[in-house]
DNA sequence: CCAAAACAATTTACTACTGAACTATTCATG
DNA sequence: CATGAATAGTTCAGTAGTAAATTGTTTTGG
């Protein structure tokens, strides 16, 4: 399970509201809308880890290595692949090890770049994950299913502005030009 | 930082949609906006966690920790406290070790339970905490700067639907009947 | 009222990840 | 076109968490 859920505290409102009043509360706002996304999305992790690991005896960072191979049918370095986990190299190198040696993954020598290798999912990767995604699936509907169609849509465009916002203030998200 | 940013897959839209049409679109619209919140929350959390590092030389887990105590002013069991913060008693133990080193919180006897320790704030993890905890309201109003009050409320009341839902399905959540 | 079960905290052995050092290759520049 | 800087992957030591066994205390039911 993942730690840490709620870092709840909103320093007493006395505190956030003494010298501001009105403009200081849309603040406040925002604050209690990371702690509730926070909490929501901490939960529902720690569910999808927990049935993962139940079900199929996987960790969640497996998975996630597997999701990036099923999108890129070409491959990935492990370099990218470790970007696109937020994981070290090393991190990845021990991943690959370990699939590789359950045969889900494999090395693939890269002829355009004698350093790197080209990590990509096997038939039998390929067919393990679609399982296992097929029932991911069905464990995040599960857990939505509350909320109507035009609730999510809403949610799903507003989290798409506040991608944009993320995107712009952070400096590590790739450049064009 | 912290792992597993985007297991970013959608099973291909030819075999979602393939035999069911209209009505999977609706349940593929949940997992893509699952995707995009954790996208955003795994984002934001590790900005928290690399600035609260960098700025005051703290770990999130402390952070958390002293959030707690914070909140509840009078103290907290130990065992309580591992609830909140979603981590085993072995983890308070080492954590609550560090911070009683550092001056930041005490063990107080329990005269009720003798098995069990009251931790609360020193009055200089307290003055700590807040120091940190204003910084950090900052650093998350700048991340959501870019939605307006109208988006934000959405947004609020949107995932205060979905935690009903999570908590309704989950059997671990209190009880009271 | 006391034996058995449950529980709080701690300790310990183990796991998963990080960061930094290292090797082998590629890129860039004088 | 040679050499210094950057890059891909690996290795390794250290860190932060877990799960399970342990100790001491409390709760419970016969």
């Amino acid at each position: 399970m993942r730690p840490h859920d709620a870092s709840h505290v909103l320093l007493s409102e006395a505190h956030e509201l003494g010298h501001e009043g009105r403009a200081a509360s849309g603040d406040h706002a925002a604050l209690k809308l990371w702690l509730r996304m926070l909490a929501s999305t901490t939960h529902i992790e720690a569910e999808i880890r927990t049935r993962l690991r139940e079900r199929f005896g996987i960790s969640l960072a497996r998975f996630d290595y597997m999701a990036q191979l099923f999108r890129f049918k070409a491959g990935l370095k492990m370099r990218t692949l470790s970007r696109y986990l937020m994981v070290t190299g090393g991190n990845v190198t021990g991943l690959t090890d370990e699939l590789e040696a359950d045969g889900m993954v494999l090395r693939e020598a890269n002829p355009e770049d004698r350093r790197a290798w080209i990590v990509r999912l096997t038939p039998k990767g390929r067919r393990t994950f679609e399982a296992m995604a097929r029932e991911r699936e069905q464990w995040v509907l599960a857990m939505f299913a509350g909320l109507d169609a035009k609730t999510v849509q809403q949610l799903y465009t507003h989290l798409g502005a506040l991608r944009v916002q993320l995107v712009r203030g952070d400096p590590s998200a790739k450049e064009k030009a």
